[in-house]
RNA sequence: GGAUGGAUUCCCGAGUGGCCAAAGGGGACAGACUGUAAAUCUGCUGCAGAUUGCUUCGGAGGUUCGAAUCCUCCUCCAUCCA
């Protein structure tokens, strides 16, 4: 199977500019591409992990990836797919946030021999002068046409800063600035990128009279339509102090029945025949199909080590028997106790099963409280340090939360 | 620069002097059902030492016994005009 086949098979694109040309390059590891991410965040999360994992499969297969920090465009801010202005970023931020991914990156891209690059554009952007940019560029985009772009259509109505509707024409130079530089002929991107990864290859035919392409990766929606990687609390990060590799063992293994085999096709890199496989598979069956994909994902994430830990005490947590010893845990000291003794409140709270004491309250009031088994009906109830640090010690607040208490 | 409309709790959105910690919906959380799924039903949703108290309706002042609501100034946003 070719590597575009596969692409296709997984179900990863969505666009292409050409698609004869690209499956031609990408075949042969003719290729040199890249992907742009902009640091608005000091880690990289779910969405960025997809555009990593097609780096990946397209690097084993010959082509070489560029991944392009955005340390340049992450100063203006890309508006598509959002109805309000990003708030600006200092500079110090873009840097700390652009070292992070670099980080983060570099341990699932190889980098090394020139076997992949890494650039931050802001090498280019930074110095632009804006009247030889408006004069060189400048005349090669039409503002009508901009205008018609979806990702700006949306934005017509809520308002739309000069600031961010610059935004396309510095990608489009990104691509422009890449392409002369280290001869990159395509850029991948999310599907919200389309408009402004066209700019790019029209930009880079008009100036240079050059053919550049161009191939977005489908987002990963849930069955509801809505952006998978997305939690209550903010974005399921890859960094395992923002989400700890348990709770990102667990979104995964909670996943919706109709989406667990396209995360599987389009995250892991299981092989397509045994993905064919768990076609036929369905009801409580699938609950195998999430454990394979939560575990598949940990171990790509963070490690196998990490995800036969997080297995092991989801296991022990929901199915009964197993080791507790890896189940998410607080420590406690000293101070948290008052004569010995803390209540089952401030448990919750210093636990941080709960926002609040009235947040703790309520899960009580409402049967909601379990420790070591044992329902808590008294918002009263309180328990010793000597108790607490005797054996195991766990307290469940609903359904899937659970803390192992231990102190200090 | 001018005119008009707007900013309400996590989000949308009602509320135009006391009955307002603020309708309704969404989301979140908890319970029932279940497969750690979905759907459905129920409860709940500012904070706290909790039959009470404290802080909240863009910001700062003011009027009033009493302000999300009225007045003044400011900030931001939208629409139309330039």
């Amino acid at each position: 199977m070719t590597i575009f086949d596969e692409l296709k098979a997984r179900g990863l694109i969505a666009q292409l500019t050409d698609e004869e040309e690209i499956k031609e390059l990408i075949n042969n590891g003719k290729a040199t591409f890249y992907i742009g991410f902009d640091p608005t965040a000091d880690s990289l999360h779910v969405g960025h992990f997809m555009a990593l994992c097609l780096m990946k499969r397209l690097q084993m297969a010959g082509n070489k990836p560029i991944a392009l920090l955005g340390g340049g465009t992450g100063m203006i801010g890309d508006p598509t797919g959002r109805s309000d202005m990003r708030s600006m970023m200092t500079e110090e931020t873009i840097q700390f946030n652009c070292d992070r991914f670099q980080e983060q990156m570099s341990k699932f891209i190889d980098f090394s021999e020139g076997k992949a690059m890494m650039v931050n554009n802001a090498d280019w952007l930074m110095n632009l002068n804006y009247i030889e940019l408006l004069r060189e560029i400048g005349p090669h985009f039409s503002v009508n046409r901009m205008l018609t772009a979806e990702c700006y259509k949306q934005r017509m109505e809520k308002g739309l800063s000069f600031l961010e509707f610059n935004y396309m024409i510095m990608q489009s130079y990104d691509f422009l600035e890449l392409y002369k530089r280290h001869g990159c002929n395509i850029q991948f991107g999310g599907d919200d990128q389309w408009s402004n990864m066209l700019g790019g290859t029209d930009l880079i035919r008009r100036k240079l009279g050059k053919d550049a392409y161009a191939m977005t990766i489908t987002l990963l929606l849930n069955s509801e339509g809505k952006k998978m990687g997305k939690t209550q609390s903010g974005a399921v990060w890859l960094d395992p102090n923002k989400t700890s590799p348990f709770d990102f063992y667990q979104y995964w293994r909670n996943v919706g029945d109709e989406d667990v085999l396209k995360c599987i096709r389009m995250l892991t890199f299981l092989p397509m025949e045994e993905i064919d496989k768990m076609n036929e598979w369905e009801g409580s069956q699938l609950n195998e199909a999430k454990d394979i994909l939560a575990f598949e994902l940990t171990t790509l994430v963070h490690s196998e080590e990490e995800a036969s830990k997080a297995r092991e005490a989801s296991k022990a947590l929901f199915a009964g028997g197993g080791s507790l010893e890896n189940i998410p845990k607080t420590e406690l000291n000293e101070s948290d106790f008052e004569d010995g003794m803390i209540d089952i409140v401030s448990l919750l709270v210093k636990a941080e099963m709960a926002g609040s004491r009235s947040e703790g309250r309520r899960a009580i009031e409402q049967g909601g409280v379990t420790v070591n088994g044992d329902k808590i009906t008294d918002l009263k109830t309180s328990y010793t340090k000597e108790l607490i640090a005797k054996e195991e010690f766990i307290i469940k607040k609903g359904k899937k939360n659970f803390k192992k208490i231990e102190v200090q």
